[in-house]
DNA sequence: AGCACGATGCTCT
DNA sequence: GAGCATCGTGCTT
């Protein structure tokens, strides 16, 4: 008996920001570096959901920045900030409602030893430190997620129980008001530790 | 053209 | 736990 991977499908993504954030957990993401296959479950996301909320960068409108998330959902979004670190998200809901949810952190399962050596041994958990170790920048921004491209997309993984999933408060907004500020849009496993 | 700041990470204390 | 590197983006002038 041969295990089929299946790819989440475009029907996964076009839905409501919040179930896709939260059904990611556990998810393989997968990325062809070089030629080397890297593959992370995924441990921890953030949703970030319309112009309405103000710590989305949908906030400021359709911009060239911003304009994956107006696209079609199982897109990616890639963005640059700090001057230093890349972010990957995966664009949600349907076309021209922009929203996305914010990969936050992998748990390497294979191509860990690369991941490792361009982390400098350091570890895989945090938005910038799972795109450096995966080699995510600007060139993998606006990518169709849903198909098995040359280089990143995300296949079904594991289940993870609802008792091992904390939900909370996304982090990093600084200044960002009431109420998104404390809007519970963060899902992240308890035990990192989740094979 | 200039400016403030950020969905962060690293180092030192 | 505080300070800082570092630069693209959006907003102001």
């Amino acid at each position: 008996m041969i295990s089929v991977v299946k790819i989440l499908p475009r029907s996964f993504y076009n839905r409501p920001t919040l179930a896709v954030a939260r059904e990611l957990i556990g998810a393989r993401l997968v990325r062809i570096f070089h030629g080397k296959k890297l593959v992370g479950l995924i441990t921890e996301t953030e949703a970030y959901i319309s112009q309405n909320d103000l710590a989305c960068h949908a906030k400021a409108g359709l911009t060239a920045r911003t304009a994956p998330m107006f696209g079609p959902a199982g897109h990616s979004y890639v963005y640059f900030t700090y001057g230093n670190h890349w972010m990957l998200n995966v664009v949600t809901e349907k076309e021209g409602f922009p929203a996305a949810v914010l990969i936050r952190a992998i748990q390497p399962i294979e191509g860990a030893e690369i991941m490792l050596e361009r982390r400098m041994g350091r570890d895989t958990y945090g938005p910038g430190k799972l795109t450096q170790a995966m080699g995510i920048t600007k060139s993998e921004n606006n990518l169709d997620l849903t198909i098995r491209n040359s280089s990143l997309w995300i296949e079904e993984g594991i289940s993870v129980p609802k008792k091992n999933v904390t939900i909370g408060p996304r982090v990093g907004l600084n200044k960002t008001p009431e109420p998104w500020l404390s809007k519970p849009w963060r899902f992240l496993v308890k035990d990192w530790k989740i094979l």
